[in-house]
DNA sequence: ATTGCGGTTTTTGCCC
DNA sequence: GGGCAAAAACCGCAAT
């Protein structure tokens, strides 16, 4: 079981409560207005032609390609720093 | 069966198309950058005490509670349509 | 890599897998039988008058309050359990 | 915009509507709790080696075998019927 | 390491 | 068939 973690109920730690769950909320906000925008974009592309479900095919897969091209530049690094090549 | 969206390959829908992913694929990087300032945020609350999954659920509590007053006021709507209140 | 999760095919592990799985289908019956229960009666209520949208706004605004109602009681455990008051 | 669909606000009608959403509700529990037992039966299995993702397919592919199966036998009292074969 | 849990996304079904 | 709500699948974190 743990300890209380915080015991100053009310006071300071409260104030400091409340600055965390509002500067969090608020990036909530953000992260949801962008989530808004892309779903704006996918609409706007279905409704010039394209298909939504290929498109988002289409990013899954660039990102994951993205993701290896990243794996095999740190790979790429640690050989480089393994050989001293800084 | 749907017909070809796009049938100009290479051509200007070539063009659109790789402007639309481009927008999105942006905005994805934004809404991941905000995903990770939360993440931020977090674990800096657990660095000075505060229990993560006790914030998650206020947050969750939260949203829940605003989410009841917007279908509330949807409801109220709803009900003035039914009733021609217009 | 997980390893074959099952290597007896065809032994006692396809008796166990057919148990599974019709006990699965049989469950997805009674759930589908259970929601044709309920569009029954939003068709009922609709040839009655009422309107079918505002039905299910009102279900699902009693759903979240109740869903709040758990989550607060939820939250509250995770307080005492904080506090050491187990 | 339509007329009022229910006009007796409190009276009769209110309990009617009381009726409803409550006949709904009851039934929506009892499919939250089967879709609470099949959820079991998934973690059991899993529990004893088989993988959920794959039980998931087989589920999904029988039904759909099932529903070409109630096709087929739909067309063919279709045809059935077209020839008088009654 | 692994398993539960929360969040997100994708799919499905429903109603219009 | 097209939009909308519900369900399911997938993913990633976190705790153990």
């Amino acid at each position: 079981m743990s300890d209380a973690p915080v015991t100053d109920v009310g006071g300071i730690a409260g104030e400091r409560l409340r600055s965390i769950i509002e500067r969090i909320e608020r990036l909530e906000e953000d992260k949801k207005g962008i989530a808004d925008d892309i779903k704006d974009i996918y609409a706007e592309a279905k409704g010039t032609g394209f298909e939504t479900k290929i498109l988002r095919q289409i990013i899954r897969l660039r990102k994951m390609e993205k993701n290896d091209r990243q794996e095999q530049d740190a790979l790429l690094e640690l050989y480089k720093a393994a050989l001293g090549m800084e």
